[in-house]
DNA sequence: GTCTATAGTCTGATAGAC
DNA sequence: GTCTATCAGACTATAGAC
């Protein structure tokens, strides 16, 4: 056995379980078990249970936080935040596995410090994301963008389409969501341009605007 | 103390530690301790744990239900789903609490039969709402819509906004998304341009770094 | 309707041999 | 680097007194 490869195949394993059985419910014995060692040798390579989490997250966030340090060095205009979009799908590729585990784990970890630590993560991300000086309906979209990429993909499974498709699509529906989100004065009909630096506007789909505001009930 | 208070207080406190330390951070014995009563007391009301949860579903999730029958017993057009959306937007207003409690424990519950009917109830909500024959992007509009509706108003609670601001700020964007996704036919997506770079380069290191030098934040 | 007492099992974690 | 052995504590759940 390859130096440190114990150590890679216990991260692998968790992984598996806090996926199926849930972070609390995934007992290091079961780790062990499935790894054919003992729980004490789990126990050499990590200190604690929530040690393994952790490493894996901070092993996956650098990339997201990688995009998070570009969009901040960039102008805070539309295009600046698509693209911080895109490279976030693109991190996603290979940190949506970890990054589910949390999202779907939240009231669990809430109390510790792996869960405050993802929960910065997701408002940086956010913050990013977020037109300067955005009303709250803009706010709903950005979320609405974030939380597209995030989890639409693996929402779409029981269809029969690839991962690339899905990804496409959600990536697709985020970009738009920017765009809308990018037109802060919503509820009146003086909107601003979407884009000024390229010329071309992008225009997404603005003829379903109107929708929204019937929404008054 | 009136009769059935008991029953009621538990089911009260277990939403509060449900929601607060997760499922199955939450024992049988701090929901007793809280209520200052004993384990068994709890265990004469509820034959199980996952009794106490099944039974706090099978409640709010009734509303949802008729909801769902409603809109089936309409024409399938884009009003009746704008219209659903309200409605499930208005049976959240007491059910959020509990939905939360399975939205955040969705690992842990995955297992048990009461996961089960959360997830199939949060299916046939997604169903009523999609447009019928919707492509990727339709789809993935529908699912943001729903998902706005359900967790947007919680995600911006660190906003100085009041519930209601939030929450017709969630429905005004599902209602866009669910005008948009009626627009089938949405699958040449345009994407607008970014900025010099371009593309969608997942590994932005050395030159975003430099760049970030500059003074900002 | 609420209690005491307890069964039986699993947990995360540690100490120390090899 | 991996093991055996063991810990103290927590868990769900049950039986039966009052």
């Amino acid at each position: 056995m390859a130096r440190g490869a114990t150590r890679v195949r216990i991260k692998e394993t968790a992984v598996e379980l806090f996926t199926e059985q849930g972070y609390d419910r995934t007992s290091l014995r079961a780790i062990a078990e499935r790894l054919d060692v003992t729980k004490a040798a789990v126990y050499y390579h990590f200190k604690t249970k929530e040690g393994i989490l952790a490493e894996l997250f901070e092993e996956h966030a650098q990339p997201i936080e990688d995009v998070i340090a570009w969009a901040k060095a960039q102008s805070p205009d539309l295009g600046t935040r698509q693209e911080a979009l895109r490279r976030y799908d693109a991190a996603l590729a290979q940190a949506a596995p970890i990054l589910r585990i949390f999202h779907e784990n939240q009231a669990g970890l809430r109390e510790l410090a792996v869960g405050t630590a993802y929960r910065g993560l997701w408002k940086r991300s956010l913050a990013v994301l977020r037109p300067p000086g955005a009303d709250l309906v803009g706010q709903v979209r950005t979320f609405a963008a974030l939380i597209a990429v995030h989890t639409a993909t693996r929402a779409l499974n029981d269809t029969d389409t690839s991962i690339e498709e899905r990804r496409a699509a959600a990536v697709a529906v985020g970009l738009d969501l920017l765009a809308s989100a990018h037109l802060t004065d919503f509820s009146t009909s003086d909107r601003p341009r979407a884009d000024s630096q390229g010329g071309s506007d992008p225009s997404p789909h603005k003829g379903a605007l109107s929708a929204a505001q019937r929404s008054e009930n």
